[in-house]
DNA sequence: CATGAATGAGCCTTCATTCAT
DNA sequence: TATGAATGAAGGCTCATTCAT
């Protein structure tokens, strides 16, 4: 893949093959990661799983723990361009809040184990770091708030608090991904999500009638 | 408790201490597991903090793990405690959903490092059981929808669909809490879920003001 | 051995046990040490030879380095106790010189793996610590000094700068030492000090004769 | 040295760059190997000291144990260069053996890390090759034996046994070298081995003045 | 029952050496 | 010939669990 004519050089360590390595490294530790935990994941698996040995994990990663970090922001960097990507057709702002919700619910149902990560990297790192999920949901967060405030401003949606508001559709759509995955099979997530976050947005909707 | 009597056959056993034992064990594992993490914390430290051998912990818990679920368990049950305590004098039905809202963030804000039980017992017992909020949370959900479908069919919320409802609030619940102690100060839990509760509820409430 | 009666009590974690476990693992360490070298000794050798697990090594010694620097503690503070009986029994200051030195070359002739620790101590704790010889020398200096200058005082040896010949004196021993079992078998250990010790003290006496 | 010429095939062997490369690793060697140790010394910090990639090491030596041994083997050829450079301007054989002891004081004095070496290999290759030291010191006894005779016979020092003194001598040197380097400062060296040295040579001395 | 010394499997990390380029 | 990425054996240390007292 992508292998065209590049690395005929010699010398140069071939860039593509080590980001190709990097990448399968990351996918492998979030895949045991995710479903044996941090402490049970020997680093040895991992090496295992993306046909290294053991040494070349440490030539990519400090650490065990660098590696986990390292994985669980992919996860979220990625979640994060699913929702860009999905955003930037919507013109329509409470179009845009629904995708974006739904996007994020498709994303962990494609890939229900990065859910997990969430899980363990704030139960590893013990408030020693700010987990990567809080730290991107803070980035979005003028965006998301700016959106608010367009859909009410345009009179699309009833006049609350926006502060409030993303507050309250952020902790809705966090607590329906960490619950619903346990609760029900990941693989309805997206269902989950749409129905929990439509009633809200149904009652947000100008108009008396809250039929989502 | 009502143990009184019971297989009284000599000294040794002594049922009272036994059960003071145990519980000062478990409010130390809760502790430290909630304060160290799961693997982080040694069983020598619980002994230490409870005052025994650490031989001892294994006369009251099968393993490490068995210490932590039941540890995770405690926390829970008391809980449900306060949450039946502060409901009980509740007859408005939607009063009864604010005060139990509030009374889980005051209670983790009471209890903070209990947060984290929450996030160690998914990370650590990675599917092999429910978690233990989760089966918590489904034994009171019967009574949840009641109280929600009373509240509706009273005319005191709009008419949306219960289950879905029941969903999103829980959702927003739980992800404030993982998420607000995280993000502020666990001292604010309560501000933070009442206003997010508040402005789902004020869109609920009939009559169109969605004022809380 | 002095098992007589003790450790019938129960309870009390038996300190003679513990203390020839702690002199079996010191033992083994010098053995090992002396006869493999630092690095090339492993824990698990040592814990074997001393018929314990390699965790109960790590009860009784923070790391293998404590481990060797109490053992090669417990050398020099043999040796020290093997002077101090030797030399008590001497009046005459010179013969009281001679008898320590060869009293040395007797000790590493009994035990020539204990040789090698001082060059392990100096090799392994590169100027981080000072080497235990070193400290046990300037330990003995002042009654070494005094020796020499009551020897001169009352006329038995010529008189030359006591400080100098202290350090000659020193080197000569410890060079003979560290040279001699190498260079020959460490059982001709005593005669090689002997012979190099006498020659100095044979020019020291006084009386123009220098035959030893 | 008298690689002129040879087997000049090509371009790229360059004997004389391979001649510069191998002594900048060995240089790099003693340095690292007699400041950090054998094993705490890794070849890549070498490598990286001389300027060459790792595997270049490779290619100059078999492993680090042969790297490790050439650098002793340097250290000591250059010892043995200074000391016949010094000695062969001297006739007197007794200020021969004065000039040749604190010429080693002064090659110590100014490489005190080589001091270092020596302990280093006697640690490290536990018996399984003589001490290059002791080598070179072997192939040295027959001349300094003769000059000890000279001495003697030319009246200049009194009549002692030959080798037993030669090896006082070796044996305080060697040891003035290892302790001084600890217990002082290396950079009185010299003053500790002069003051030494001459205790024992002002009591060699004929005439009854033992005065240094 | 309580104790805490002993156990030993387990695991992360290092680093000398190799070898394809 | 030089390079440095890859390898994987090695080993120090931890800690849950056991069990003799």
């Amino acid at each position: 893949m992508a292998e065209t004519g590049a690395r005929a050089l010699g010398r140069p360590p071939d860039p593509d093959l080590q980001d190709r390595r990097r990448r399968e490294l990351l996918l492998a530790a979030i895949d045991l990661f995710a479903r044996k935990g941090f402490s049970s994941t020997e680093v040895q698996e991992i090496a295992d799983a993306a046909g290294v040995a053991k040494g070349t994990v440490y030539r990519y990663f400090e650490s065990k723990e660098a590696l986990f970090l390292a994985a669980a922001d992919l996860s979220m960097r990625e979640l994060t361009e699913w929702i860009d990507r999905a955003v930037e057709r919507c013109v329509e702002p409470v179009e845009r809040l629904r995708t974006a919700a739904l996007t994020v619910a498709g994303y962990f149902e494609r890939y229900p184990e990065r859910i997990e990560l969430l899980a363990q990297e704030r139960a590893v790192f013990r408030g020693s770091i700010p987990p990567t999920h809080a730290v991107y949901r803070e980035k979005r967060r003028p965006r998301f708030e700016a959106t608010l405030r367009e859909a009410i401003e345009s009179g699309k949606l009833r006049s609350v608090d926006v502060r409030a508001l993303a507050n309250a559709l952020s902790y809705l759509l966090f607590g329906a991904i960490l619950c619903g995955s346990v609760e029900h099979s990941p693989r309805t997530l997206k269902r989950l999500v749409r129905e929990s976050i439509d009633v809200v947005l149904g009652l947000l909707k100008t108009g008396d009638d809250p039929h989502v």
